[in-house]
DNA sequence: GTGGTCTAGACCACA
DNA sequence: GTGGTCTAGACCACA
């Protein structure tokens, strides 16, 4: 359900919270649904139980998930999450374009991808 | 001619290298000009000299620089660095723009994007 | 498993990270292994921790080890490195050949030392 | 007569010092012949006159030239030196090889490289 | 004056 | 405990 990457410069907490963020935004993980308990999850990746909880706090301070006392962690309502979310990426992308195109890069290039990315999903 | 962001994540010696990565794959810094003074660097950014030679030190490994000891630092030929940095920024690009599809931003938000940062190069 | 020279002109961090690009393309320190840690090296050395962790950076720089913040470095897969190191290698050799033979020294010298190292090899 | 590489890890003063050897050993220069004042070559190479004389010393040291007061730096004897510059060459080239032995490379490899040189040199 | 190395020591994030 | 960053300060080679 989860994979981590060793070889990454992100932290194991942010690379768990972000495979969460994922999957919650995708709706693999609906609102109200449980997330697996921290121990379990820790046992699964063979990670400190620490770092599961530190990845679980940031995803609760984010609006993710909330947890119940004694209970566990559910998935919260994330329809205004995702728009949240989109603006950022939407702004990162400009971002890189914005560099891309004073390094030279021609709007065509960009084209070529966004052709590339939307057909293979028409294709899905 | 280099400005620092202290609430960054990132390094200092990080977003010194990546300000002068910019001014030399734009070409504000030419192949064969001379680089400020480790020390007067440090002088001018009141940061400690350690800090700009770690930095200088970083750019040397990936080629944009070299150094002439007693005389001081020179920008390498760029050519093909230029070429690697843009392959590397379109890639990024590709994964985000794939991650935004994956929540749903249509391709004409994309589109909307690239309109207005190319034609306000146009307009330059 | 380290081992200085002082009298080297050779910097201490580089020194450290030569020896380790060796243990590791000689599969001494296989992929994925734990390197020391930075400050258990430093103690063995007696040598600042400042200094192992340049070596350390030089080495991740190069691609032969990684690192895990709060874990520590492993070594990376080295497939690629070996053979790059192999290139290099041959192409020093091809210039020291080609020096000693522009002050005549004879094929059949060269042929002489290719026996003596290869016998030594078999003898093993 | 001499050229500098700018980008070599090398100080100005050795790489000088090195052409000078490698012009004495094949005779370009040879026994009792006057080198070029350290004036007119530091004009030449655009460089610190102090650099030239810094790279004359180490040539006097090493046996390679020896100054007359008030007359100029003339070439020096050298049966002696090119026969001792021969055991360094192979003495070092030995030790490349061994490494190159260490990580794999066959005899056959270094075969191949010295019949292309030794072929270079017939066809010459 | 130029770059470069090294030590000592503090402090931070992460697991 | 692990790696990593930064400062202060000394010292060296080179031009």
């Amino acid at each position: 359900m989860i994979t981590i990457d060793y070889q990454s410069k992100l932290p194991l907490y942010e690379q768990i919270a972000g495979r969460f963020q994922t999957l919650i935004l995708k709706g693999a993980l609906p609102p109200g649904s449980q997330m697996p308990s921290v121990r379990s999850l820790a046992m699964e990746l063979s990670i400190n139980p620490n770092t599961i909880q530190k990845a679980f706090s940031l995803l609760e301070g984010q609006g993710y998930i909330y947890s119940v006392k004694g209970r566990g962690n559910y998935v919260a309502d994330t329809v205004i999450l995702a728009e949240k979310e989109k603006q950022v990426l939407l702004e990162e992308t400009e971002n890189l374009i914005r560099q891309g195109r004073e390094l030279g890069i021609a709007r065509a290039e960009y084209n070529a991808v966004l052709d590339r990315l939307y057909r293979e999903e028409e294709a899905k």
